[in-house]
DNA sequence: CCACAATGTGAGCGTTCACTCATTTATTAA
DNA sequence: TTAATAAATGAGTGAACGCTCACATTGTGG
């Protein structure tokens, strides 16, 4: 018998690659389970579904992102430099005009029905941090966009993502340790 | 009986109407079926897949965007304006950075991999016409842009419908159409 | 060595979906 | 009216896919 970690763990960079590779979609787990030498039903015994697997494979993915940024502010500033241009651009774009942002992202009506409400709540998140962090002025202006980009980017690509994927996770619970992850890079570490 | 070109006709209106309203992939046969009040056999003495059906509504659709920039060149300021001004926003983002704008389109590597040969198409089409419009002189710079936004968002846009909704059309027919419109666009209903 | 739990297996289930085809129904021409 | 053609029908087909479960195998504590 294998070691049952070891087999998760198999399993997790087996499926990650085919989703990279293929799609979520286009990845079946039949696919999954030839590809790591395994049965269908063992992977039934570490993920209790493929969206599971996709969405621990994903957040995990953005956990190690926002991880990369807290790290940016302990003074690695090529990294920084490089998403903070990044970012600049992507916010500027979204700033001069979020309408025509969204269609290019999405490309269709009802895709767009289905992100706004994301992207609603992404947009009050980042105003509450804006607001808070001028009135509290300790945050630079950088450092707001940063912050600002992080919440907006993250939550776009989880919707692009769902739409891609056609996956049915709920965004709150990556959406609350978003927000987290945000509050510390503006406050270094700091509770809000 | 009903008249055949009446059912076609019913139809393509209903199904552009769910295909709007839910997506393609999400909208069955049977859905189609049951919202025109026929059987599924039907839909197939009228188009012979579900593909080729969503590939003629769609270029349909496109088409009559290009007539209508046709129309564009006859003296209709107001929508020249608004979509040169848009068109515009669309292709200084994508100068400005195309790789950004690549990946916000499409946000996963795999897709863009799909997308990439279009796309270069595009580029390459998009060259000559410059060249060839500089060249003769007749062209103003708006124009080119214009054009160059014409094929490459046409292009970028058939991309990403493909990449949502899984069709596997060709794009060269709807690509040598688009080109001929380039060039009247460019030239006044001159053949280049 | 045995009992028991943890893990692995793969044939098969239930469902969905695009598509087919034998049959029925309507239209037209002679 | 009748024969021939065109259109419409919907039960059925086969393939794909996520997931289950009865059973087999391996590891572990007493």
């Amino acid at each position: 018998m294998r070691d049952g970690s070891k087999t998760k763990e198999l399993i997790a960079r087996t499926s990650l690659h085919l989703f990279v590779e293929k799609g979520i979609t286009e990845t079946t787990i039949r696919d999954i389970a030839a590809a790591a030498g395994i049965a269908e039903g063992t992977l039934y015994r570490h993920y209790e579904s493929k969206d599971q697997l996709a969405w621990e494979l994903f957040s995990e993915n953005y956990m190690s992102f926002a991880r990369e940024l807290d790290r940016v502010q302990e003074g690695h500033d090529s990294l920084k430099d490089k998403l903070a241009a990044m970012i600049h651009r992507f916010c500027a774009f979204f700033d001069r005009d979020p309408v025509l942002f969204s269609y290019l992202l999405l490309a269709q009506h009802h895709q767009l029905k289905k992100v706004t409400p994301e992207m609603q709540t992404a947009v009050t998140v980042l105003q509450k941090v804006i607001a808070q962090g001028m009135a509290r002025g300790e945050v630079a202006e950088m450092e707001v966009e940063l912050a600002a980009a992080m919440v907006l980017g993250v939550v776009l690509q989880v919707a692009v993502f769902k739409a891609y994927n056609r996956i049915n996770q709920d965004l709150s619970q990556i959406g609350e340790t978003l927000v987290d992850t945000c509050w510390r890079v503006l406050a270094g570490n700091g509770t809000p």
